[in-house]
RNA sequence: CGGGGCGUAGCGCAGUCUGGUAGCGCACCUGUUUUGGGAACAGGGGGUCGGGAGUUCGAAUCUCUCCGCCCCGACCA
């Protein structure tokens, strides 16, 4: 993409509503913009992150086995009204009423409506297990939405329903969310820590929350230091295999780590005190099981092998996309702007040409987006007539990983130079191996499963 | 919902107390000179002062009312 054809609305100065550094840097960045309390835009810079975000959970859904379908935005209250959950939900749910009058709601989760469908379709244990789940927008009409795409009323978010004949095969699939969740986080690169938490209001009896350590982190954490050295890392993980997924939950949650909502004073201060911590942590996903919560009083049931007509055991499982954006910035920044992780970074590399205009420059910038872009990459270049310190500040500021200068002080030495966002380190080689260079640090990274 | 604050050009703000018909910086447009970390100069465009009602010869400014947004608290991906 050339910059100068691209629509990325940089601000100089920080609007004054934003209070937090990802809503500051992405509001600067041009990525998002409000058009409501906690009601955004995604602007094409932060529309492109927010779908690479998705992406890589769909991949790694896919990878745990489970089914991506889409249900709508809209739902009826009758189904809510079966679960009871119409009255309970209470104002947080943004209800609305049609032309013939019946009553709709904007859906802020899914449970009853996938209940529908299953009950509709399911009717044999052989059709399970069954995991479905979709990436869809909700609705919850928090009474103060804050911290932009943070804490947003409309958000992004992944949610997935497992259907199992029995309580144990349920916590199969539990865990097996557990693991993929892991994944999925350090994919980003991002650390979460599992927790375990507070059901609220979807209910059930176990449930465990992920946290990124954060400073502006909502919820207050009281954990072990020791669980911030444990990695999934690149470890083989078949989702089929009962053991290994539970041996992977139980090394994840043998250390102490509690939200708030569950934390015992008493035992955590069984750790030694100078691996104590407490701190606070923005929630990016959380797991549950709950039995039979929905199945009995809406009847989703099955036969079972001995002709017994019993309801399934469910879990749901929640990953915050749209808060992963501003997670993800949270916890990978500085002073000059975003520092994308590879793994979601909008455009692979900046293509700074420090004299537009220049035959020479112009060429070699040219020549290094083509053979860039042949490459299977996405450079955005800054092809506009502006001084070397705006091109700098504006490509720090929207965070790619890697810049690539090209002037005429290197050119005249056949060199460009190639500079790491996070480290600043500079490095000038040939602009011939630029491409080469590029497609190996994103080999890393890519990491796609075939589904 | 309780408490606090704000609404003036795309963004950041001054002007409001003490009424006299709107200004500064950035951004934007034109030109010249510049050009390896947010250039300088000159010229220029852009505003129903959140909406409505009232007081007044006259309202961004005073009064009433509605709306929107932000912050602190209880709830949540």
């Amino acid at each position: 993409m050339r910059l100068s054809r691209y629509f990325l609305p940089v601000l100089k100065e920080i609007p004054s509503e934003a209070q937090i550094v990802s809503h500051r840097l992405m509001l600067r960045a041009g990525m998002i913009k409000q058009q409501a309390a906690g009601i955004y835009s995604w602007l094409p810079m932060g529309f492109k992150v927010l779908r690479r975000l998705e992406q890589i959970v769909h991949e790694e859904q896919l990878r745990a086995g489970h089914l991506p379908m889409l249900m709508p935005t809209i739902q009826s209250a009758d189904l809510w009204r079966e679960s009871n959950r119409y009255e309970a939900y209470g104002p947080e749910m943004l209800r609305m009423r049609d032309r013939h009058d019946r009553d709709l709601l904007y859906g802020p989760t899914n449970e009853e409506m996938i209940t529908d469908i299953f009950r509709a379709h399911v009717s044999t244990y052989k059709e399970l297990p069954l995991t479905l789940y979709h990436i869809q927008w909700k609705f919850r009409d928090e009474i103060r939405p804050r911290f932009g795409v943070m804490r947003g009323r409309e958000f992004f978010m992944k949610d997935g329903y497992n259907f199992d004949l029995s309580k144990e095969d349920a916590l199969h699939a539990y865990n097996r969310h557990f693991v993929s969740y892991l994944r999925t986080y350090e994919r980003l690169g991002l650390q979460a820590i599992p927790m375990r938490a507070d059901s609220g209001p979807i209910g059930g009896e176990d449930t465990h929350e992920f946290l990124v350590l954060a400073e502006t982190g909502e919820s207050k954490v009281h954990y072990d230091s020791k669980v911030t050295e444990i990695r999934l890392g690149e470890r083989e993980i078949n989702y089929d295999d009962v053991d290994q997924c539970k041996s992977i939950l139980e090394e994840f949650t043998a250390l102490y780590a509690r939200t708030e909502e569950t934390h015992s004073e008493a035992e955590f201060t069984h750790i030694p005190v100078e691996r104590r911590r407490s701190a606070r942590g923005i929630e990016v996903g959380q797991i549950f099981y709950f039995g039979t919560k929905y199945s009995e009083p809406m009847r989703a049931v099955v036969q079972n092998a001995e002709g017994q007509t019993v309801p399934v055991h469910m879990g749901s499982h929640g990953i915050g996309v749209s808060r992963l954006a501003a997670a993800v910035i949270e916890a990978s920044h500085d002073e000059a702007g975003i520092i994308w992780p590879e793994a979601v970074t909008p455009f692979h590399c900046g293509i700074v040409n420090l004299k537009q205009g220049d035959k020479t420059t112009d060429a070699a910038c040219e020549t290094l987006y083509e053979k860039i872009t042949q490459c299977g990459l996405e450079p955005l270049y800054d092809d506009r007539v502006e001084r070397a310190g705006a091109k700098f500040a504006t490509i720090d500021l929207i965070g790619l990983p890697w810049r690539i200068t090209v002037g005429p002080r290197g050119l005249k030495n056949s060199v460009v130079e190639l500079t790491s966002r996070r480290t600043g380190k500079s490095e000038e080689c040939p602009p011939e191996m630029i491409p080469d260079k590029l497609t190996k640090i994103y080999k890393r990274t890519d990491d796609h499963p075939s589904a």
